[in-house]
DNA sequence: ACACCTTCGTTCGAATTTGAACAACAGGAG
DNA sequence: CTCCTGTTGTTCAAATTCGAACGAAGGTGT
């Protein structure tokens, strides 16, 4: 309980890092979501999808995981997997250990696209944030991320 | 044009701050939506908006300048307009030196909605964000995330 | 005054997202 | 085994988002 009924607003540093997050952010999304889309035809969303998978151990996860990885709601996650299935670009199958769990797989045609869309992909990651900042600025932005992160992570499995 | 086949890909540190970005920006606005859901029945977005009008002389905003300032589409910001004034938090007048042009302004329930809703808001982005970091950090992040926002806002205006 | 290009805000349809409700199953305590 | 609680993925309705197209008006150059 605060001992103040006046709350502790932010002072301008505090701001300026706050509205720099929240712009830079929706900025950011912006923009990526545009390349993906004209470049390959698929959302961010959908790319990270993609990129989730073909990092995981034959390439495939858990819907779950997969949710968790991507920081989305279930039902987004199955919405978006039967959106890649219609494409051919993500397959489902159910999970061995588990009659309830689904799993989901880079297809052949999945693992092409992500080798065709993420070199532009990442150049533009680079070219708006990773090269505008020196390495000393993206060692802090990295570390204090990571933090908040994990913070929130842990929060939210009580 | 670029001359090496290969893209530059992300190093680790690279890697790391990137995807911190990404994590703790989806994380960060899950937590966000929530407690203002929770709290106030307004989502971030509306409470955005609510925001930089009362910062505006007046109170009030023509909505091409909110919606710069929202990041977001005009046909989103009308949407969400329309909304903020169905609750009666805003209103509509147009504006005297351009027929075309619509203002946005806080009706004095809107300023009561704002009054109550910032501190339990402001409260959670320091808890979250904020006092999870040191100064030094804070004052990184802030010119970090300027100097990309600026960047990519003179990108926008061609 | 005229044509021309831009800007303003809205409307429209399509795509996406969310949380709640659900049925089916897993895992343990008793 | 049996009950009980938690998990899993999906479905559903509702809310939100976006881009393209639009009508209306501003502003400019001739």
């Amino acid at each position: 309980m605060s001992s103040l009924n006046e709350p502790r607003w932010l002072d301008q540093d505090e701001m300026a890092a706050w509205r720099g997050f929240v712009v830079a952010s929706n900025l950011l999304n912006r923009r990526l979501e545009r390349q993906l889309k004209d470049d390959s035809g698929l959302s961010h969303q959908q790319y990270e999808i993609l990129v989730h998978l073909s990092a995981a151990p034959g390439d495939s996860l858990r819907m779950t995981e997969l949710a968790d990885k991507l920081v989305t709601s279930k039902s987004g996650l199955t919405y978006q997997v039967t959106q890649l299935e219609r494409m051919g670009l993500v397959g489902r199958r159910s999970c061995p250990s588990d009659v309830r769990g689904v799993i989901a797989e880079l297809t052949d045609q999945g693992r092409e696209m992500i080798r065709q869309a993420a070199p532009g992909h990442v150049a533009l990651v680079r070219e708006l944030l990773i090269d505008v900042l020196t390495r000393e600025q993206l060692a802090v932005l990295a570390e204090s991320l990571g933090t908040v992160s994990a913070r929130l992570r842990q929060d939210e499995t009580p």
